[in-house]
Parts: C-alpha cells; structure tokens; sequence
DNA sequence: CTTTTTATCGAACATTTGTACTATAATTAA
DNA sequence: TTAATTATAGTACAAATGTTCGATAAAAAG
C-alpha cells in the first residue's frame, strides 16, 4: 500500500518535525528524498494524506503534519520547594514530563516523591506525581501539601471527628492534622515512574 | 520584561502551533493581535527571541518554534494482544502515550496492568508500563512475557537453581518456570498511573 | 503485446511569506 | 521640556513555496 518512496517521505517528514520543529517544504522533500521533481512529491504526498498517515492544509507552507508526530506541552517539575518563594520559581524547576490530555493546562506541575509514606498507594520513592492545582483532593483522594510553607508532600486526605488529616500509606508515619502550616497545593492526578 | 502585546503573540503562536500542528506567519500574527504592520510584529518576535521565549530559522516560513510546547512521539498503548498477530498489529492498539526521551525509538510499546502480581512493587491494576524491546531484563528487574504467545504478562525475572522464573511481586501468587511457552518482549523500563 | 496504472520530470505561475527601510507616534527617562 | 526608548505603520522587494499542466518513462495488468 505505502511504496518504498512513500516510506522515505514520511520518514523525512516525521524526522523533520521532530527536529526542526516544523515541516519540510516539497522542494525540502525533493532534496531529500532524490526526486527532481516536486510534482513528484505532490503526487507521493497526496497519497500518504489519502491514506491517513500525513495531514495538510491548502497553499499554506510547511503546513504537513503527521500522525506518527505529536504536539504536547510540557509539565514542570518542581525540586525543592524553599520558603517564601512562589511554587513555580526558577530555583524549584528541575525539569519537565509531557503532558498527556488534550488542552494544555497551566495548573498542572509535576513533584518528586521523597521518602516512602505513600508506599501502599503505590507511590515509591522518586516518583514524579503529577499535581493538578485547580483542583481540591475529596475524603480519600490523594492531595499535595505544602508544610510551613516550605517542604512539600503528598498524603491522603480525611476527615476523622470533623477535623481533616494528611494521612500516610504506610504504618510506620502518623496522620497531620491540617492546620494553618499547611497549604493546599492540588490534588494528585497522575503518577510516573522511571525504572 | 514581556509587555502585553508580546504576550498576546506568544500565546497566539502557541496556541496557533498546538492546534494547527505548525507555527503562524508574520502577516497571521499581525490579524490575531490587532497590528497593522507586518515589522511591528517582526519587532516584538525579535524580542519573545531574545528572551528566549521562541527560536526562528531565517529566511523560512513557519519556522518558529516556542519553548512552552514540544514535539513528542507517542508510544503505542497495546491492549489484549491474541494469539499469532504481531505485536503492533491494529487490533492491539488502544490508544498512545507521550514518549518522554530525546530521541525517537520504535522499540516502545506500552501494556496496561491486568490484576495485583506486581502490587509489592508499586505496579498496580491499570496502570501502563513502558517496555523497550530492545533491552532484556537482567536478574532481579522487571520484565514484559508473551504467555503462550497469547497473553502478556509483566514480572521480576531471576535465576534459582541455574532455572530462570517469572517472579511475581505478590505472595499470593507462584513463581512461572521460563520455557518455550513464554516469549519475552523487552524490559519494563517506566509507569504511568492515571488517577 | 497492448493497455492501464504508477512514478517521474520540467517548466511556468501565482501567491505566500520573510525582510528591509523609513517615518511617526507614544511612552519613559533625564 | 527635551532626549531617548519603545511601539506602530506603510511600502516595497526578493525569495520561498504550493500548485498546475503536459509529457514520459517504468511497471503491472490484461
């Protein structure tokens, strides 16, 4: 269905994207692909969109897209927190995961699990737990907090004898009672590993 | 630092570039954010460069590319994988995942959890792991098994006895002797959990 | 061995698009 | 208030770029 030549334009395109940023002209794809003529890479280029892999928008240059490519924002991820500063500060910024949903959103950041209180929810150590801050965690969801404005953590929340707690997965921690040392960053919607 | 109007043509190019998949031109700058004169645009562009809000090649259209978004491939999710098909085949994909390292690589796939074995190591129902094909689990890591060919099934490996095993990471389960039943996919390289 | 389909070329054309230059407002600093 | 800086407009040009059309070659099908 997709000839060897076809193959090689996708290719180049994908890869052109993906480095550049934005997509090969059809002269570019002349080039690259050893083909003299760019009525030639119309002809290639108008099948590959018939069959699904490559989209494009009339007379608009380098307008191509690809299926194989995406388009995501990134989600910061936050080292340590230190006091006073804002949440999203350069000095707590130590890298960033991809976004996964469909709308970019500015209310997400990404955390660093430290310690192992959440491990039987599965929250291991160095985990990246990613934090939605538009959103409160309900009775049982799992919140991200910060302590004295300062360190930062993710528990559990509940409510026992109409007073709310952060509260460990882990025997060996005991619940905080939340007060006014600890502020609400968000809730916690996502999780990632690298093994 | 960044005035209004430069504000106003950053999130235009970013939203431009992550809803149409490629960057606006001057003159489409121009209309989004109300300037009549192309080089006024040109003006605060040099300037979002500077900042480093946004990168341009010269002389080529399209070509601006802006830090808040990037460009990702997507990790083929897979789903029930049955008997004889390949492993990419159609009818085993359910859906992508955003690929988190600098460099494109086809040896990725992504399963989803089925059931509790792996519980003890953090790995949960439904959650995705990330497999690279490309690389073996050595002893005491974790690893992604065809069952007969026909079953997925993600484990700790290790050697007892000069025998090797699939190990499960919950005691209610046993250890599975490798053999010719059991086709190895790669090795688990990272998780997501969506909550 | 024709006929059809697929692939390629070349050239010409019309826009699209980035850039340069000059002139003015509008704002801020001195 | 005057000078400097910042922001905007208008115009014009050259290059980049998508598209169309006709002609052929190469491969596949009949």
């Amino acid at each position: 269905m997709v000839s060897k030549k076809q193959e090689e334009i996708l290719n180049y395109i994908d890869n052109t994207i993906n480095n550049k940023g934005y997509s090969p002209t059809v002269r570019e794809i002349c080039e690259a692909v050893s083909l003299k003529s760019t009525s030639t890479v119309q002809y290639h280029l108008k099948k590959l969109i018939d069959l699904g892999f490559l989209n494009k928008s009339d007379n608009i240059s380098r307008s191509i897209t690809s299926k194989a490519v995406k388009t995501q924002y990134g989600i910061p991820i936050l080292g340590e927190i230190s006091a006073g500063q804002p949440l999203l500060a350069e000095e707590n910024y130590i890298g960033e995961l991809p976004y996964f949903g469909k709308e970019f959103n500015t209310q997400l950041i990404a955390l660093k699990i430290n310690g192992d209180s959440m491990i039987d929810a599965g929250l291991f150590n160095d985990d990246l737990v990613v934090i939605d801050k538009s959103l409160f965690p309900a009775n049982g969801e799992i919140g991200a907090f910060l302590i004295h404005n300062t360190e930062a953590t993710v528990k559990y929340v509940d409510t026992i004898a109409d007073k709310r707690y952060l509260i460990p997965a882990n025997k060996n921690y005991e619940n905080i009672e939340i007060d006014e040392n600890i502020t609400q960053i968000g809730k916690v919607v996502s999780l990632f590993r690298d093994m």
